[in-house]
This record gives structure tokens, C-alpha cells and sequence, in this order.
DNA sequence: AGGATCAAACCTGTCTTACAGCACGACCCT
DNA sequence: AGGGTCGTGCTGTAAGACAGGTTTGATCCT
């Protein structure tokens, strides 16, 4: 069992140290990669033991778990205490922690990301209204009920908004747009439930609501155009609320918690 | 030097068993994010050596290496042979991993992204053409005259295409945006490049170079509404152009080579 | 036959110790 | 001033060990 230790000696000779790209632990990712595209594994799928990862390659178990982690860091993979490695499913996770570690560094605040998130979502629901099944419309229709018998218990409101924001994400087909709304969901879901209780039966929650009701009527409709329409006008309303002189401080310190 | 070893025997004798987050390796991502918020560290800026971290908290250096890994895959930090870890800028290229990652479980495609580019540079143009700078639009027109010259050399008219989408970005005042538009260009420039040099001096390539001329224009004149309405126009054009009948091999060629 | 229990095997999380090689700054020489 | 050398700081990796979680198959009971 020495697949390695030569070629990688002579490797070394011959280009005079390390090269990009060359570290055991690199090569350990490769592998695995390679591993996942050659077996055509898919989500849930179960990779090799780690011990037996390491005794493949003749690398030691510490720098197999390094490679793991970078992998399981970037969502291709989920690790587990006692279980081997399984492949991961396109989750939103990953990007929050992307743009949380942006904002921790001060190179990104929240209000960059309520600007993609404005431009992504409005981007994205002309293709949720064209591409909706039956099912998503009824269920869309569903989440604007309930949010409607929830006006005066803002937490739940809360939590049909991110069903109906996630409904909208899932009729476009997209899994990409998912990931995306999915990632904004986390980031936002703290800040939008962090000392806000004095939201419920607000007049803007009313007004909320109603924008939520026409825009749902859109995709019902298959109209793209107008479900765009609707779109815009539910962000440029919730934006205004949200960074208006009402909300700066509530907002302040979601950011700081989002911080720590 | 025993900072943890016993609340952790606490912490697990109260609550039973492993709880989430609660890792030793989990525990040092959470040492160190706190270490960076607490000190208002920037990019470039040096964190402490693995094995001040590893004496600090009373864990074993491997395992702070396994946590470095991860804030390293997830673009918080650097690591480099021989020198300590720096706080990393944000990047495109961990969402290209994200996303390529995603494709080599077949869970997203080609298409996918494209469509996803099309959303989301068609949503920021606007905003690029409202806060672009006066250099911006100097180095915008620059660019766009580069590619007229490069009409018969199709490797350097996709460099100067890259700069242009990478300037427009850049144009929006959101890292976000750039983020994005990064690591779109990192997936889809080995695709652009693998044998299709044919493309040089071709109608559709003279047609490409209009509408690139048309978009400039619009951003120049901070016509918002006409830049977005330009930007539809191009990828329309360059959609049709890549998934029409002439280009699916070679576009399949690139989502193989994505794969290895 | 089906369900519960238990032991063994498999597996991960972590630690300790050690060594090879890279990066950087101080110092010396030309 | 510029280049070379050396010492110190630092990372990348290996080997071996142990604690504790998970899975699987055998056995027993109803």
C-alpha cells in the first residue's frame, strides 16, 4: 500500500517543490471528486470510510479529514459522528455562511444583501409564474390564507412568508434561485423576528399582506409581467420599512447578532 | 492551560450526550469568528499561528486545522505553507465551487446557471448604470473598444468580455454582485474558450459587439431602464447563440471537462 | 414470523508526539 | 545597496492510540 509516496517524490524532484494544487490534502479532494463523478453518486449516497479513504491513497487520516471538511464546508458532502460521509443535497447554507463571513469582515452589510435579495427575487418570479405547477398555485394560495388569519401573531406570520418566498423559489425549477432564497431566508429570518412583535396588526403589515395577496394573484395567473410588477412593489415597500426611521435600530442589531 | 476541558466534561454530563455545535472543531470556527469580530479584522490582516490557537484553547492542532479548513473553504480565511492564515476578501470563486459541486451531483445544470446569470446581470445592470463612476464609464468604453479591434481574435475578445461584465459589477457598488458575476465568469470561461476559436470574425460575434456597444452606451448615459432593457437583449442573443443548434457539443465538451 | 436485545464490527472525533519543509527577518559580506 | 546564510517561527503531514457513536447480524422471546 504505496500508491503514493514515490510518484510524489519524483514529482517533487522534478518541478522543484510544491506545486498549486499538489498538497495531500488536494489530492485527497480530487480523488473523492472523481470518486463521486465516476460512481455517479447522488444525495444521500454514502462515500468510503475515511480509514479506508487514507489507506487507498497511503495519506494519513488527519489530512483525509481536512480534505473532508473543505468539502463538507462547500456542501458536496455531510459528515456525521459514528456514520461514513454521505453526498449533500444544493442547500442555502453554505451561501449564508459565505455572505455572513462578508458581513463579520465589514465588506459586506445588510444592506447589500437586501439589494441582491431585492434583485434576485424580483428576478426570479417571472419564471416562477410561467413555470408553476397546479399544486405550487394552490399552495401559494394556501400560505396566503394563513398568513391572512395571522396578522395579529407576527411570528407566524413570519413563518408563511419564508413558506410562500420558498414556494416562489421551488415553481421556478431552478435549483440555483432555491439556494439563493434559501440563503437570504437564514440570513433574515433572525433579524425579522428579533424584537419585532409590535409588528402585528400594523397598519404596513396590513398593507404587507396585501401586496403578498396581488402578488400571488399574479402567479396564479401566469402573468410574468405582472407578477415582476408586484414584486417590486412588495420589496420597495418592505424596503422602505424595513431602512425607513422606524426600523434602523431593530435592524442594527439583528446585524449585530447575525455578528456574533 | 485547561481552558475547556472542564465545562466540556460539564457541558456533557448536563446535557447528556453530543450536542450540535458543540465540536471541538466547531468550537474553534466560533473562537475564531469571535476573534475576528472582536478585533475588526480585515482582509489581509494575520490571525494568531495554529499552534498559539491550539495552546489558547487546549485542543489539539489537528483539529484546529480541520476548523480552518472549513472558514478557509467558506472564504473567511487564507492558509498559506509557512505563514499564518489572513482574513480573506470576499470571492467568486466559492460559489463556483458551490455550484460546480452541484453539477457533479447532477443536481443542477448548465442551463441552470446561464439562467440564473441572465436573472442576476440583467437585475444589477440597472443599478450599474445609475452609480457607475466617471472612470467606470471611461474604463466601460475603453473595453468595449478593445473588443472591436479583437473581432478576428476570440481568445482576446473573451478576456475584454470578462472585464467588461467584471466592470459592470464592480459598477454597481455591491460586493455581492461582484461576488456573483465572479464566480459565473470562473464557471463559464473554460466553456467559452474550449474550441471556439471558430467564432472570430463570424456575423453572430458582429452581432454580440453591437449589442455590447448598445449596453455601454446606455450605461454612459445612466439610462437604467435602457441598460436593462439592452442587457435582456444581449443574453437573449448570446442564450440563443450558445443553446441553439450550432453550440450544444462544444458547451457539452465544457460541462464534461467541469466535471474532472 | 416478527420484534427486542446485545455484542461485535465499523466508524468518527480527538489527542500526542515527531519530523520535513516553507517563510521571514536579522546579520554578514561584497 | 544587494545577495547569501542562518535561526526562528510556522505549516503540512505521519503514526499510533483511545473514547465514544452507529450499524449489523445473531440470538432469544412471544
Amino acid at each position: 500500500m504505496r500508491p503514493l509516496s514515490e510518484p510524489n517524490e519524483l514529482s517533487r524532484e522534478l518541478l522543484g517543490g510544491r506545486e498549486a494544487g499538489e498538497s495531500r490534502a488536494d489530492r485527497v479532494i480530487a480523488h473523492l471528486r472523481d470518486h463521486i463523478a465516476r460512481n455517479g453518486l447522488r444525495p444521500g449516497d454514502r462515500l468510503p470510510s475515511e480509514t479506508r479513504i487514507a489507506e487507498d491513497l497511503g495519506i494519513s487520516r488527519p489530512i483525509v479529514r481536512e480534505a473532508m471538511k473543505t468539502l463538507a464546508a462547500t456542501g458536496l458532502i455531510e459528515m456525521a459522528v459514528g456514520r461514513r460521509a454521505t453526498v449533500s443535497p444544493l442547500e442555502g447554507a453554505i451561501l449564508r455562511n459565505v455572505i455572513e463571513n462578508a458581513v463579520l469582515i465589514g465588506q459586506v452589510d445588510v444592506g447589500h444583501v437586501m439589494e441582491m435579495r431585492r434583485g434576485i427575487e424580483i428576478a426570479m418570479v417571472g419564471l416562477a409564474a410561467t413555470r408553476r405547477s397546479d399544486a405550487q398555485a394552490a399552495e401559494l394560495q394556501r400560505i396566503v390564507g394563513e398568513m391572512a388569519v395571522r396578522l395579529d401573531d407576527f411570528p407566524g406570520y413570519i413563518d408563511f412568508d419564508v413558506r410562500l418566498h420558498l414556494t416562489l423559489a421551488e415553481a421556478t425549477g431552478n435549483p440555483l434561485y432555491q439556494m439563493l432564497v434559501e440563503a437570504f431566508r437564514q440570513i433574515f429570518q433572525r433579524s425579522m423576528t428579533v424584537g419585532i412583535e409590535r409588528w402585528a396588526a400594523t397598519p404596513e403589515l396590513h398593507r404587507v399582506q396585501r401586496l403578498h395577496e396581488e402578488l400571488v394573484a399574479t402567479i396564479v395567473a401566469r402573468d410574468a409581467d405582472a407578477a415582476t410588477a408586484a414584486m417590486q412593489r412588495h420589496f420597495d415597500d418592505a424596503i422602505r420599512v424595513m431602512f425607513g426611521a422606524i426600523v434602523p435600530a431593530s435592524v442594527g442589531r439583528g446585524g449585530e447578532a447575525d455578528r456574533s
